[in-house]
DNA sequence: ATTGACAGACTACGCCTGTAGTCCAACGGA
DNA sequence: TCCGTTGGACTACAGGCGTAGTCTGTCAAT
């Protein structure tokens, strides 16, 4: 279960996180919008999804196939954070951030955010 | 100029910013023992980086083969950061920070060092 | 019962990527 | 001067990925 998604799967996984379950016709609806995706496109997709376990198909009332996400979005993003921390920035995270900052200001309230975060991490220990 | 470098050209260019110029052979030197690729997969990868404009050789004294990068790492780091960040966490830092702590607390020097990046933050407004 | 449209399995296909081989020119040692 | 080794340009090739077409069955409306 090496949880590997592509970047075209990661759009699909993106929609079914925000909401789910989903009909093919829904995502299809929204990706032929925004991404100008056919039809045939988000199938495809959907089945390699399926066939890595990474979501199922469940039928609904009337018989109509919804798609739901197996993987949930936090498991998701602690692997690939991981991964991208590890080989960018040598497992630390706090180079990570200073990176990020350069490029793009952080705002109050990204800082404050931050800030709590540490803030709880003290009271962890 | 969209700076894309992929898995296997990324273990060259850590190579090159750690330390360069390097010579094609002492590259090979470290990546047939590190990762077991022959020399002709080395060869390979420069030149796709050369013609990417990422690296560029130099005659050196006695008209060997220098290899350096023409990218700096900080600039890499902050446009591969900067996508990632867009890409699996809706552009912003502090849930990245928060899901890398989860899967992997964060040790002690870790903290203290993003608070003083955050320390240093509030001194620049 | 017939038809039309969509769902999903399977197939297709070109480009990118990892991995390496071929070929030729240059250089260093015998 | 000749040979073996190396560098680099070019070529090769399989598997993954983005993108979509074909085929078949099913369900809804007629």
């Amino acid at each position: 279960m090496t949880l590997d998604i592509t970047d075209a799967e990661l759009v699909l996984m993106q929609l079914l996180w925000t909401e789910s379950p989903l009909t093919a016709r829904e995502l299809t609806e929204r990706l032929e919008k925004d991404k100008g995706w056919h039809r045939k496109t988000v199938n495809t997709l959907l089945s390699r999804l399926a066939r890595k376990n990474v979501i199922q198909r469940e039928k609904g009332p009337g018989g109509i196939s919804n798609w739901h996400p197996l993987v949930d979005r936090e498991t998701y993003r602690k692997t690939v954070t991981a991964s991208f921390v590890d080989e960018h920035f040598n497992g630390e995270i706090a180079p990570l951030v200073a990176s990020f900052a350069k490029g793009r200001s952080l705002d109050d309230s990204q800082v404050a955010e931050l800030q709590a975060l540490l803030d709880s991490m003290f009271e962890d220990d």
